[in-house]
DNA sequence: CTTGACTCCGTACTATAGTACGGAGTCCAA
DNA sequence: TTGGACTCCGTACTATAGTACGGAGTCAAG
């Protein structure tokens, strides 16, 4: 396969699989001996597929290079795979949880705005002022 | 008060509130005629916590500019602001569901997951693999 | 045997939100 | 008056994940 073929079948474009080559997480095949372009094995696009698939999962470019060597390591553990989902789920958890905070505080705000008059006196920007003041009890009686 | 003392007051480095400048986030005091150190009014302390508060709840630096200039836009609606507060609202949301698929995910990872054994034979990188292959029957299997 | 598409390679640029650095100037207290 | 701390300013660098560009080489169809 050449390049362009990889990048077609795997939905991504060229220049970032050779990003991903330059990061090492794919392999770049020889140059043919002689000149010509580089040959791609399928499973080239295949590791391409799986680290989409774990970024989508949350993980970054240099966690999936970790998992990558875990799985090549012949000596590395089951465990040690484990424990990396496991600390991704706590992260996606902790992350769930402060956009939840956010999200309350957002539908407040929304709540609270009349929706007309002059920006100067938007109770959402007030908000966020007397929040920026500390000034708690300006926010209790706006609600 | 001097911009260390700016900094210190909203908990952000000195050349945070720099950056801020450089951005049009905040206003740069004159220089006194004369030389010297710039004098920072207190209204600049709480505009930067305004800004943090306002990226606290998910607002970028990009649309912080754009609130501060509706609240000082005399015939800037209230509505706009709601507007905006809505939307991101909404994409609050959408991000809260897309890590709750994320999550269920790696849970049912996890949780396939015996724990132990060789790497290479990891149900979860077997799992990102077979799903990298589109490969749904052997993700049933494993279940 | 030429032309257009594609490849190779290095470098540079995008966005986001800062952080660091070096040198010159300034301020204040001992 | 001198030394340390702080300020000013421009520039450069960090991390993340790509995207773009320009010139040279290569391949295949017409």
């Amino acid at each position: 396969m050449r390049i362009s073929v990889v990048a077609k079948n795997t939905g991504v474009g060229v220049e970032t699989v050779r990003f991903y080559e330059r990061h090492g997480l794919i392999e770049q095949p020889p140059r043919p001996s002689g000149g010509g372009f580089r040959s791609y094995p399928p499973e080239v696009a295949e590791r391409i597929r799986f680290i989409r698939q774990a970024q989508s999962l949350g993980f970054s470019l240099k966690e999936i290079v970790e998992l990558l060597s875990l799985r090549a390591d012949p000596s590395a553990d089951c465990s040690d795979v484990r424990r990396r989902a496991q600390s991704k789920l706590e992260e996606v958890d902790e992350k769930i949880s402060s956009l939840t905070v956010i999200r309350t505080a957002l539908q407040s705000l929304v709540d609270a705005c009349p929706g007309e008059g002059a920006a100067r006196f938007c109770s959402i920007l007030d908000s966020l002022e007397s929040q920026a003041r500390g000034d708690v009890q300006s926010e209790k009686r706006r609600r």
